[in-house]
DNA sequence: GAGTGGTCTAGACCACAAA
DNA sequence: TTGTGGTCTAGACCACTCC
């Protein structure tokens, strides 16, 4: 085993297992070297890495100490609808409800697609979709098909690394929601909101709307590497 | 600016841009060490870091390429409650409604308590909570005070460096549910699952219901550090 | 002032996968 | 086979900050 990696993996078992706690001191870069008879440039390295993960704080003339836990943060992945239904085992279908060009989107700047659509898994809406595309930003979607392809499908292939927000709420649909979806406006369903940006300007921004006894979201926390 | 960072802000703007598309090939570290006019060590560490935050990939004997973005994931932070509600200039209060040690708690092994309770922000009910801790793994728990102090903030001091996985539905609350939360049962609510545990054990589990009117989880992804 | 992390170098050898 | 990343070393100097 790679001595940077063991060095990494026997600190970071020491905190996961709560021998070391949080504010404990590490030991330095030094004795660390001399113990694991290395050299202290693969110390740092080590130490380094668990810094970016967020499991150790550096800070000079004072020592490498363990981090106090975030309160509750976790990573979540919001699936593409078409991938997700399909690893369901479902047949999958974007059904195009209507297609529009906006003089200017919800806060995006310029001319936009307005797009409105059903996921349909195994014959039944699955979810309802309202997005805006910037055309400015991604204007070959002017030239795409959506009446065959979802449009955040499509988009998966268009726009590289942007970043993201997302918003999470129950709501009760409107009753034309509720029709589309096939259950009551007293039926909970789940919202998922997402802004999505390149260089500090929008490109798309997605509503969507799911049954609340069909779909939920999964975020996980692990610490470390 | 350090010649490591330099290199590893250049690569990223070029990739964060769109300039660099996905799957374009980033000069090697030879190329970049003579253009940047330092060692191929510190090229190397500039590269891995990026690497580490998700943004390129490397193979050996191949090269270093733009990373294909991730379908949709985002780091999501659930606050503690009561400093949410603090945040927002309201009174909190914690109301016990049950306390009790069972025998064996829902997916943890061995005893555990059994607590429910609301969250009080400016005197109305914010969220409802039942909770279960392993007396195994936090038998300091047994000594705690929770008429006084609510589980989840005490928790915060007891348990360190933990994995967590959460769980978030829409849901329609039970008539007794809606009472407490002084809404109705057709009012749609969001569910917070969320299961701790450390060295492979569980250590808590808790199920916390808020009206959704009233709460909404946010979510984000940056690209890169 | 002194101890700690932060960074860099020049060179070396290894591991791996693509050609 | 060979080019690429992966890792390590021994040493050096710097930057910060706690004492």
């Amino acid at each position: 085993m790679n001595p940077a990696r063991r060095i990494r993996e026997e600190i970071a078992a020491s905190i996961q297992s709560g021998e070391w706690r949080p504010g404990d001191r590490v030991p330095t870069e030094q004795e660390l070297a001399a113990r694991y008879g290395c050299a202290r440039a693969t110390v740092s390295k080590a130490l380094g890495e668990l810094a970016a993960s967020g499991l150790v704080e550096r800070r000079r003339k004072a020592g490498t100490f363990v981090a106090h836990p975030p309160v509750h943060s976790a990573v979540m992945t919001v699936p593409d609808l078409a991938e997700l239904i399909a690893a369901r085992g479902e047949a999958y279908r974007w059904e195009l409800a209507s297609l529009e060009t906006a003089d200017a989107g919800d806060d995006l700047a310029g001319p936009a697609l307005r797009i409105e659509g059903v996921h349909m898994a195994a014959g039944e809406a699955f979810a309802l979709e309202r997005r805006f595309i910037a055309l400015g930003e991604v204007p070959e979607a002017a030239d795409a098909d959506f009446a065959r392809v979802a449009p955040g499908t499509w988009l998966l292939g268009h726009i590289p690394w942007t970043q993201a927000r997302h918003v999470i709420r129950a709501v009760n649909p409107t009753r034309k929601e509720a029709a589309l979806l096939t259950t009551g406006v007293g039926a909970a369903c789940l919202e998922l909101d997402r802004t999505t940006w390149r260089a500090g300007r929008v490109v798309t921004h997605v509503r969507q709307l799911f049954r609340g006894d069909r779909f939920d979201l999964v975020a996980e926390f692990n610490a470390g590497p």
